[in-house]
DNA sequence: TGCATTCAGTTTAACGTTAAACTATATAGT
DNA sequence: ACTATATAGTTTAACGTTAAACTGAATGCA
């Protein structure tokens, strides 16, 4: 009685359903956010906030999962909004340092404040609890295709 | 005891991890997949195969939740390839009818092949009934934001 | 019949992403 | 010390996407 993948659907099912949810997701987002902000650029002020400041651009990167040249980018945004500082870091001539400035906390506040009308609506039809159900798996799947990218 | 939103956490995480995986996912589908196949082309190869042939592209943008213009795009891609036949619509002018080819067939089944030993590997660390068990509410989800964007 | 409106599809500019080439600095081995 | 290799970050080309402008055909209403 082993588990037999009799059905490839299911799995392009699973998919399929997850990148449509990811698009979709995204832009309903990026439309309640402050003028220009966008998804990459919320998710690193947000990791910086969270996860702390002063680490280098590639931790971050690696952070978010996206290229080294994609948070160059990103980084650049931010910075010239000024809601990142970036500074070369003292003890490695290579790297940089990446601070989140005053108005950088402000912005993320008012990225949040943006979104929670939206979330209420979700959170009304569908329960927040059944979405956590998920994150495990979700993460375990994450986690998989992280290894398997060798 | 009603459902409150005390941790916007919870829903950045949910929304992140599925961004991630979709981005991870749609990547590694596109390594393993026959050369120059994207996932977009083989969505669209999949669906004519399994809901039917001569239907419009704007339908098929709909089903796959992506705008007439990135469809334009896709069909071209397939139709260069011999892998879909796109006709004028007799009964209607404007529209136009797509019909995958005996070469798009094959194509898609190569494709199948082709990601069915990926598909084995993840089956193999995280069972097919969880991946399943997750689908209606991934449907919701999806269905709830297609609403939403009015 | 004629005109305004809707609809199907294409095209364009802008954006974020990847992969790969590149610069510059750091590290290790001889 | 010197040389080879690894590492941090930037830049470039290519790609798929969206939004919006556009062309051409159909529909509805006067």
């Amino acid at each position: 009685m082993s588990e037999q993948v009799k059905n490839p659907e299911q799995f392009f099912g699973f998919f399929n359903e997850i990148s449509i949810i990811a698009q979709l997701s995204g832009h309903a987002f990026e439309k309640a956010m402050p003028e220009g902000m966008t998804m990459p650029q919320f998710a690193v002020l947000n990791h910086l906030a969270r996860a702390g400041d002063g680490t280098s651009p590639l931790r971050i990167s690696r952070a978010m999962q996206v290229t080294k040249g994609a948070m160059t980018n990103t980084l650049h945004h931010l910075e010239r909004k000024k809601l990142v500082q970036v500074r070369p870091d003292q003890s490695d001539g290579r790297a940089k340092q990446v601070f989140i400035t005053e108005a950088g906390h402000e912005m993320r506040g008012r990225c949040i404040a943006a979104i929670a009308p939206h979330m209420k609506k979700l959170a009304n039809d569908i329960p927040v609890s059944k979405l956590a159900a998920t994150l495990p798996l979700l993460r375990q799947v994450r986690e998989w295709l992280d290894k398997a990218r060798d």
